[in-house]
DNA sequence: CATGTCGATTGACAAAAGTCAATCAGAGCT
DNA sequence: AGCTCTGATTGACTTTTGTCAATCGACATG
């Protein structure tokens, strides 16, 4: 908030280049500096989000198969990358988009709430520096140590310098090892304001992840190959927030599930929009699951998950009125 | 909100170059056109809105005076232009910080009422082109033939390009010449839908009047000279919306009032975010009284008015707790 | 069918912006 | 004071971008 001598100046030669459309020389004089200086300031100006450059994200919006997608799972809005020429590697591509999709769905004075993992961290990692006011980022669900190169805090805390916003962490490891300890962490009152906070939200950003042998909760080591095993055999059909889910987007019942510290499902459900964001195509059988249990409301994928989804869906609602 | 066929590629180039941050020749290779047209179709996309590039408008709330003028008249938030290098003219960069404002300030979904005048016309041709999306703009009151370049509903058309808007005019003159002729308009389905429209606003950009002699209403033929005087020796000090009101805010008791087609002020004062924009030094008196009627909640103005009004409300109110 | 018109497109050149090694200024330390 | 480190600043050079006259192509018209 409280901005630093130079960041005066750095304004000013903002101010004077993008909006009044001075060329560098012209703001060099005017503010009895270098060109150099300038431009190294304009771009400090542009990573500071002092100089917001947002690109509208309605030409993936504008697609047969994103409304088709739309219709078929009553979402509010889908968003898809092709294989066109956009981009080299499609998938690589998703997260820029989701950064900037989600970048237009944040509003000043939202309280958003994000998960973490790969994924999300690539979206923080391709967000715009912008200058919203007033927004709080909180976590969705407890910390875990991570076996890449991020943490958990670390995701919240980037997408929050991001914004220019507040960032408020879980005091709380995301699995217990007893049920019991579980429960008495989820009673105290900083975590359970935490908890509470979530439904509180005005927006929410994750993604879902598999249950295979190298997914996330795997080489995180809360979850063992064994108890996988009997988890999938229970009806283990993906992972929201940290909780595995069936089929039917339901909470698995089962001892892993109640060891957990992260975000009530109903509560997720009460923040009003909700982004999902979906990369490989090894999670279209968790996306089904989500998608069952409504979890999510926007949804950023790949053109060719959004061709699988919607033939799925024809294929198991025949003929339509 | 269709798009022509070229739009696609457009978007494409803008996204490719601003998202991405490849160089034009590589948007170039990418596409398949010449780096010239990649060069054309930026500039096309910055112009539609498919790019927007905004610069904080933090710089001119960040003073010492703006915020005492906040506290003095209980606004929400005052923007100053200073006499600093910003701006050879301090004056005209007016409209321009107006303009900029008033564009962090309108939201998708919003509803704004604009009136008309030279002030606000400057500040429609200062906006950027943006694309927010189900925005209106409605006319705040009637129309009236104009001693200028534009006409009132141009006003309101330009700024509901810039936002890619809904445009809505007021299908009536501002000032009838019976008193009886403006009630029977009023009372017109269209017209009363109109006037009842502007309380449901989320958002107003308008300005004071002066009642000099060379004074908008006067210009515009509404008034005589002779009427004028009559109305100032009975208390007119401003003019609003192109109301007259009294010093202090209320509106004035006259037949040339009750001749005109116009917002009801209990409907402007609903609208949650009023930005009131005034240039002139000679509108310090009409500021005055338009803040003394509550009128507006947020104020662009330059730092001179500003040191005047802070002034001149010191001396009113001596002594404070 | 030739001809005019209008917008899109391009190549070539001029203008503007980006970059980087060198220099400078100040803070902290011995 | 002298030294070192860090970050700001700049001049000189390179790369990228903006511009514009010339050309192309589609379409309409005499």
């Amino acid at each position: 908030m409280a901005y630093r001598p130079t960041d005066q100046i750095i304004h000013k030669a903002a101010w004077l280049y993008y909006t009044h459309g001075l060329r560098q020389d012209e703001v060099a004089q005017r503010l009895n500096i270098s060109r150099a200086s300038v431009a190294l300031y304009l771009r400090r100006a542009r990573e500071a989000g002092i100089v917001n450059i947002s690109t509208s994200t309605h030409l993936f919006r504008d697609d047969r198969l994103a409304r088709r997608a739309e219709d078929a799972f009553g979402l509010d809005t889908v968003w898809l990358t092709g294989e066109d020429e956009l981009s080299a590697t499609p998938a690589a591509e998703i997260p820029t988009l989701a950064a900037n999709v989600f970048l237009e769905m944040v509003e000043n004075g939202d309280r958003v709430c994000v998960a973490w993992g790969r994924t999300v961290y690539a979206i923080a990692d391709a967000m715009n520096y912008a200058d919203r006011e007033g927004v709080t980022v909180v976590e969705m669900c407890g910390n875990l140590g991570s076996p890449y190169s991020y943490r958990p805090d670390q995701c919240t805390m980037e997408i929050a310098r991001r914004l220019n916003a507040r960032g408020l962490n879980f005091y709380a490891p995301l699995v217990l090892s007893t049920e019991k300890l579980a429960r008495e962490l989820r009673e105290e009152p900083v975590i359970r304001e935490q908890l509470d906070g979530i439904g509180a939200c005005d927006l929410a950003l994750f993604t879902v992840g598999t249950l295979d042998t190298d997914s996330h909760v795997i080489k995180c080591g809360a979850l063992s190959l064994d108890e996988l095993e009997k988890l999938k055999a229970m009806g283990a059909a993906g992972v929201i927030a940290g909780q595995i889910i069936t089929a039917d987007g339901r909470l698995l019942d089962c001892d892993y599930n109640r060891r957990m510290i992260s975000a009530d499902f109903d509560a997720i459900r009460a923040i009003p929009r909700r982004l999902m964001v979906v990369q490989e195509d090894e999670k279209f059988e968790p996306l089904l699951a989500a998608i069952a249990g409504r979890f999510f409301t926007h949804l950023v994928t790949t053109s060719s998950m959004a061709a699988r989804l919607v033939e799925h869906h024809a294929a198991s609602q025949p003929a339509p009125a």
